[in-house]
DNA sequence: TAGGCATATGATAAAATTATCATATAGATT
DNA sequence: AATCTATATGATAATTTTATCATATGCCTA
């Protein structure tokens, strides 16, 4: 017998999508690959972060099917997929322009 | 070197709005709001979460501009602000019709 | 095939998030 | 006012997430 799953319109693996953009090495490696394609080196240097740390999570993105993965040499060429991804950020903007005061005194911040 | 700080038009206020999405307890809030306005006690009944736990948490909702409150005798009806929660649920879908079965292998994920 | 880059991976320490418990506040009812 | 019900809040324990360190793997060129 099969693991009987419920069916929602809205499940937890939405909560896991969202958790990928919910991180902030995350955020600004899409940030950068939203401008051109990058390799691991290069988004280390221009965001600072060390290698390991973007390599782990270049691989969660990855497996959100939110970048793509081509070899070049012996470096790898990571590619935004900006169908997906794009909108979904552009619909957050409106949403956020409007209520981000309001962000300040909410307390899953800690840092803003 | 000086910490040059680029403006994105992406940045961490998205993360935080992101993050409100990415925790069980406020997206299953959210799936019940999507149906009707329901007070805290009903919202603990059908969760089975404590009732400090989602009053917590509807607070965050609250701030980010998902869920809106009105008074009715001593208890608090929350409405969810459908405009702006459904479309990026929605939009979430498609992508995440395409990636459900990779995310199985990403790091991220604990429990399912 | 040896050695040098580039990237990936695993284990664990560090940090951040979340739930829980105890208690406080607010409106309603007697 | 006393008390009941509904909800909120603060402090802290428990859990989860994340970064880091050490090391492994893979591709290239001499």
């Amino acid at each position: 017998m099969p693991k009987l799953q419920q069916i929602h319109r809205m499940d937890n693996i939405h909560r896991l999508f969202f958790k990928a953009f919910s991180n902030q090495t995350r955020l600004e490696i899409i940030q950068l690959l939203k401008k051109k394609p990058l390799t691991v080196t290069e988004i280390c240097y221009k965001t600072g972060f060390e290698q390991s740390r973007v390599s782990h999570n270049l691989r969660c993105l990855e497996h959100c099917g939110f970048v793509k993965i081509t070899q070049n040499g012996n470096s790898r060429v990571y590619t935004l997929d900006e169908e997906t991804i794009v909108p979904i950020v552009n619909l957050f903007e409106k949403h956020i322009q409007k209520y981000k005061l309001r962000l300040e005194n909410c307390w899953v911040i800690k840092d803003v």
